[in-house]
DNA sequence: GGTCTAATACTCGGATACTTTGTGTCCGAGTGTTAGGGG
DNA sequence: CCCCTAACACTCGGACACAAAGTATCCGAGTATTAGACC
């Protein structure tokens, strides 16, 4: 039950590239951030199919956030990056075994599940109710004004 | 982001446990729920290290829950079984980079860490909040009031 | 017949292989840039 | 001087190895039972 690590990359490439308004390449991101670059790569993979970022090819091509910061939840690239399936998988025990319970009087979903699948859904909520832009307004909070806007100049300078 | 297979078995074993005066055998409850011994009997051992369970040697021996069942939430089946490390580790990647952050200026936790470990305190705090009583109680609800007994009937019956 | 003893059969516990998932890396396809030549 | 063209350099995307954790299994240590022999 742990989480993939490439998940704390994607959340930390989302928030710096909040209010970006040209591409940023992957190499650049991997660079700021001191992470294997190939590596990382394959994560923005992930939040370019989930649609949370496009990607822009050519030289001065990059990615960039498809939606303003607001309307992305962390919720969205957990799920983009660890895949969205289920934490718990209820794999029928009740139908097992000399007791087993009868196929047709198992509509409802087995209690056990039920309450995993509940704790499940509360994790999601927490983590739907925050969005990058809020995880952001933390960081000016936490670092101060002028943290974030040094960050998108370090981004944006061209060192060619 | 899967929680471990073995965690689904854990808890079917705690249900029919509570309420059991005798010990019961690993071997018997995986008979019971029709899966492999031996994977059960690891799982077993994980309830019993953290004192869920107590195992008792011996011809006629077995595993007992140690407490009433009310007492044992499922996040302690949980933790049992697949591990009480946090879902989220923090590798302060705000602290790497050409702008890193100064250690100095981080005694807060990352922002990020934040939201993550606020919704892993959800997940186990929905999970905390249900005993396993609780769960044999909707299992009697769904699956009529002699459900359990029998169970219990068939588990404590000696097939020598 | 009662009691002590020893062999037994059954239990859990940890140490040992195998499979799946996650981690890390690489090279090829595609596109915007840019330099050069021609009109 | 302006425009067209072609080569280029840089980008992403998926396919390819490596490592770690989950899955499944086995055999050894320990104890209550039980059968037998002795008193």
């Amino acid at each position: 039950m742990k989480l993939s690590g490439g998940v704390e990359w994607a959340l930390h490439c989302c928030v710096v590239l909040a209010g970006m308004q040209r591409p940023v390449p992957a190499a650049r991101l991997a660079e700021f951030h001191d992470v294997s670059a190939s590596y990382l790569a394959k994560q923005l993979q992930g939040l370019s199919r989930a649609g949370l970022v496009r990607s822009v090819q050519g030289q001065s091509g990059g990615y960039l956030l498809t939606r303003a910061a607001s309307e992305i939840t962390v919720l969205d690239v957990v799920e983009a990056v660890d895949g969205d399936g289920r934490t718990f998988v209820c794999t029928e025990v009740r139908q097992r075994g000399p007791l087993a319970a009868e196929p047709a009087s198992c509509t409802a979903p087995c209690p056990i599940a039920r309450v995993m699948w509940n704790a499940d859904r509360a994790w999601r909520e927490a983590l739907r109710a925050v969005s990058i832009a809020d995880v952001a307004e933390d960081v000016t909070r936490a670092s101060g004004t002028e943290a974030l806007p040094r960050v998108r100049a370090w981004l944006g300078a061209v060192a060619r």
